[in-house]
DNA sequence: GCCGTTTTCGGCCCGACTGTTTTCAGTCG
């Protein structure tokens, strides 16, 4: 998979034109959007290649003849010879230096020049000299925000889990509500879009009292330091090791600066395009026609001055919703309250930490009607797997349970470990007595492409499997997913009727985003489920919405907002 | 270097903050 790989030489490049006299400002913005699209694609690039060729590679948005030549060449012989050549021109480590905050490619080529430092090793050393501080257009203050910059991303892990984000978000956003320095305040930026990683936080604040806010801010307890500080803008960076924004807007401003600052900036420059065509102006402040504010009470009201539909913010990534807005063709994302159940937990008696009765009560606080107890089985000796008659026996608790209960109920299930040779890990004949078989992949992950499909195939083939879990096996910011093919495993899902999870475990988020779109092409439903292995894991659920809506799903392909009645005739549970 | 319900040429999103300057370039989102 060339995609990051490609993406990264042509940010690189694009830095390295930016400092180059022969190239335009438009050159360099256009190699920033080539490399964009390329970083965000859900296929390998060089397999659109094979398939379509360079007319392929030009259909993609913001690639051309010239940059398609480009990535060919790449594809073909692993180098681009305009790279090479800038590099030749520039030999410094450009990507390095200019993830220092505050560093752009001037100033790190200005560095190059005059004190010849070429990574952020030399940096290190020119700071412990003092050199920087003597350059023209630097300073006493360049120079130790410089080396505050190296520390923050040597301590930095870069992006963060939503789930971990979410949280603090929310936490800043409640202090600053209860300080009564605000009228409002509320999240945006890719926290709001729901994205599965976040770099920064950005939070809005509504106040007529700009010091006081910024000053109440700036000694929050999450705070570590501050990084600017200005009437309408804060940054500082956080504890936890990521900067947060804090914006204070003025009323008639809050509805375009929501939408500004939600992003994500694809979506928005082309929104910004279309205000233009309609002869409107649009930016943080407002929509303006000529030197006219037009009054707008909501995000909506901005959207369909522009003719367009509301697009919630978790579409909003320009994938295509903008046309769909156009065409009043926006579908209705499923929401928290249509889940009825959870298809996906697991209890004391393998690795979970609470007992049947406190799982099923926590999900009735959750709003939830059923709840399937899944545990893992024999082969899985690391998570206490279950043998046939530890299952046999906790069914019989379970029927218990259920008779106690009128309007709750916990069905029978089991996460059936896939076999490395694609067999599943529990007698056929009990498996068929449970409600619901999950199927999933935890060992041997390391297979080539073709051994594994055909290894979760088998398994599907079985005809015994109902929920296939995190079909990918990714976990995001540590382990990639195994390799598979996904168009095979979503036919073989189409052809078994299998169901896929939308696993919603923070570090999970399985299928992803871009893979429920894929999927979605297929005639296969999904479950948005949580894996929880304790009770307070029911909150993870708003993040499966999150990445379902991201994902752009509409409640009737998620089999879980079924009620107990319509679910149970759906998967044959008598 | 890309792109077209104004265009195959001439546009390309736009404003805040900072540091080092005396009016602005660089950086960021």
């Amino acid at each position: 998979m060339f995609n990051k790989l490609i993406a990264d030489i042509f940010n690189e490049i694009a830095a390295l034109l930016s400092i180059d006299e022969n190239a335009s400002q438009f050159e360099v913005r256009a190699y920033q959007k080539a490399a964009l699209t390329i970083g965000t694609l859900q296929e390998p690039i060089e397999d659109i290649y094979a398939k379509g060729g360079k007319e392929a590679l030009q259909k993609l948005p913001g690639i051309g003849s010239t940059l398609a030549d480009r990535i060919i060449e790449y594809i073909k012989t692993g180098k681009i010879e305009k790279y090479e050549e800038l590099k030749k021109k520039y030999p410094i480590d450009i990507k390095a230096l200019t993830s220092i905050e505050g560093m752009g490619a001037k100033k790190a080529i200005t560095l190059y020049k005059k004190l010849g430092v070429k990574n952020i090793e030399d940096l290190k050393k020119a700071i412990s000299r003092h050199e920087i501080s003597k350059l023209p257009g630097f300073g006493e203050k360049s120079e130790s925000l410089i080396e505050k910059g190296i520390e923050l991303i040597e301590q930095s892990k870069g992006r963060m889990l939503l789930g971990d984000a979410l949280p603090i978000a929310e936490r800043i956003v409640e202090e600053l509500k209860k300080s009564g320095l605000v009228t409002n305040a509320v999240i945006a930026g890719s926290t709001r879009r729901m994205r599965e990683t976040v770099g920064d936080l950005d939070i809005l604040a509504l106040s007529n009292r700009q010091e006081e806010v910024m000053d109440f801010f700036t000694r929050l307890s999450d705070v570590s330091n501050i990084i600017a500080k200005g009437p309408t803008k804060t940054t500082v960076w956080l504890k936890i090791g990521m900067s947060c924004d804090l914006r204070v807007i003025e009323p008639e401003s809050f509805s375009a600066a929501l939408q500004y600052f939600t992003g994500s900036k694809e979506h928005n420059i082309e929104v910004r395009k279309i205000a233009i065509k309609n002869g409107y102006k649009l930016n943080e402040y407002g929509l303006f026609k000529g030197n006219a504010r037009v009054k707008v009470k909501s995000e909506a009201e901005i959207y369909e001055k522009l003719g367009m539909q509301y697009i919630p913010p978790e579409m909003r990534e320009d994938r295509g919703e903008i046309k769909l807005a156009m065409e009043h063709k926006i579908p209705k994302l499923i929401e928290l309250g249509d889940l009825k159940g959870d298809l996906h937990t697991h209890t004391k008696e393998s690795d979970g930490a609470n007992t049947l009765e406190e799982m099923a009560e926590a999900a009735k606080a959750k709003g939830l009607s059923y709840i399937a107890v899944t545990n893992h089985t024999k082969s899985l000796k690391v998570s206490n797997g279950m043998d046939e008659k530890g299952f046999e026996e906790f069914f019989k608790r379970i029927d218990k349970f259920n008779e106690k209960e009128d309007s709750f109920k916990v069905l029978k299930g089991a996460e059936v470990d896939i076999l490395q040779d694609g067999s599943l890990d529990l007698s056929r004949k009990l498996i068929e007595e449970m409600d619901v078989v999950i199927a999933a992949i935890h060992s041997h992950l390391s297979m080539d492409e073709e051994e594994m499909t055909m290894r979760i195939e088998k398994a599907l083939d079985t005809g015994l499997v109902d929920i296939f879990a995190h079909p990918t096996g990714r976990l995001i910011l540590e382990r990639d997913p195994y390799k598979v093919n996904m168009e095979s495993l979503f036919e073989s899902a189409e052809r078994n009727n299998v169901v896929m999870e939308i696993n919603s475990f923070p570090n999970r988020l399985d299928l992803s985003d871009t893979n429920i779109l894929l999927a979605s092409n297929y005639k296969i439903n999904f479950a948005i489920n949580t894996d929880a292995h304790r009770t307070s894991h029911f909150e993870f659920l708003r993040y499966g919405i999150g990445t379902a809506r991201r994902g752009w799903l509409t409640k009737d392909r998620v089999i879980n907002t079924l009620d107990l009645k319509r679910l149970e005739k759906l998967l044959e549970i008598t």
